[in-house]
DNA sequence: GATAACTTGTGAAGAAATTCACAAGTTCAA
DNA sequence: TTGAACTTGTGAATTTCTTCACAAGTTATC
């Protein structure tokens, strides 16, 4: 397949938000102008997302919203559920493991591990916090697909090395530090601080 | 000044860290090369990236890790304190209030709104949780930069709304909800839903 | 069935971002 | 002083992403 750009993704995930609005106001159809509108983009934009994977329109009529957002959750692979571990118990890691916003889309959350000892063996939204010792271990018996990073930044780079070491493919990444990992990892980071500076400068030079 | 894009501007976010790292190590001068290398990037995508804001290294030798930071600090307007508010003092409301980090950078949580009355008067960190009814008049006193909206995706649109109306110009949006604001406002997301599905479509298609 | 009003899908054009490649400046050693 | 080894800054080339524009298909109305 083609390589699809980051930024097409991003938009299909913006694009499946509203399908699933439109579908439970029971809306049958959609056109590209209107998926649009809503996600700050342009009719052809989304028409050309979406050429890259087939054609699911009907012309003159637009998008079935219930043929369509089915499509994009294929195309996104939502339709399996994705164990997803979570590595640090801090506020962040804490705060993550009790937002069910994102059982609700298929990513479950299987286990939350610390290095402290103090931690380990709490309990965080109904899971026991585990050793962080006994992750490769326990990775081997039950392959997590996704580790969320919410350790401090100075510990990231050695946890994600012990991570990819134990098999997982994805990671999320919360701390501030630019994790440096085999291309065949996937890797996404959620920079609150680079956010925030991307602010400081619209509002100094805008 | 010539637009800048919005990837240049997270890119100058990660040099800025990389040069605070070699900054408290004492290291003196740093090559574009060593700068691309643990950004991700090119030594090319370096240098383009600051000629668009001046030159400021020395061929032959590199730049400066303490005046490029500062350079790029001023860049950045992080020169100055920026007065920030966080709506919604949820899960991941009270995780932001209580996170340190941001302080650290130059942007200060100076107080946490939210509209259940349940909350409003218990503290977070220090912080009294406001009314959300109050933030109109209070903006008009004590006017913040920027808005941080950790509310439910029902909720975003509605206020965000009334943050524009409080005249504050820069919002980061954790709703899982595209947000219209005029374009003078500036305005960061950060989904986690949204990189959720990224890596999910990277292992699904990779 | 003819016509008007829509809307998709997609090559082509255009714009934007990235990479190349090299002149020009700097440092160091002999 | 010369030469070798670096490194920047930047036009030009290239690649990537977005927008344009229109043929072709669909629906609704009379």
């Amino acid at each position: 397949m083609k390589r699809i750009a980051d930024s097409t993704v991003r938009r299909l995930s913006i694009y499946l938000r509203f399908l699933e609005d439109f579908e439970k106001r029971g809306i049958a159809t959609i056109s590209s102008d209107e998926l649009a509108a809503r996600g700050g983009t342009t009719s052809a934009q989304v028409r050309k997302d979406l050429s890259f994977f087939g054609s699911f329109g009907k012309r003159g009529l637009g998008y079935s919203v219930a043929e369509l957002s089915a499509r994009l959750r294929q195309i996104l692979g939502l339709e399996r559920e994705w164990q997803v571990i979570i590595i640090g118990a801090g506020k962040i890691g804490a705060a993550l493991a009790q937002y069910h916003g994102f059982a609700q889309r298929g990513f479950r959350i299987v286990a939350v591990y610390d290095s402290d000892p103090a931690k380990v063996g709490r309990s965080v939204d109904g899971l026991v916090i585990r050793s962080l010792a006994s992750l490769p271990e326990e990775a081997k018996r039950h392959p997590p697909d996704i580790a969320v990073l919410a350790v401090p930044a100075t510990a990231a780079q050695e946890v994600a090395e012990m991570v990819v070491k134990a098999g997982i493919r994805a990671i999320l990444n919360f701390a501030p530090h630019q994790l440096q990992v085999p291309e065949s990892v996937a890797v996404k980071a959620v920079n609150m601080a680079m956010e925030l500076e991307g602010l400081s400068f619209a509002l100094t030079n805008g």
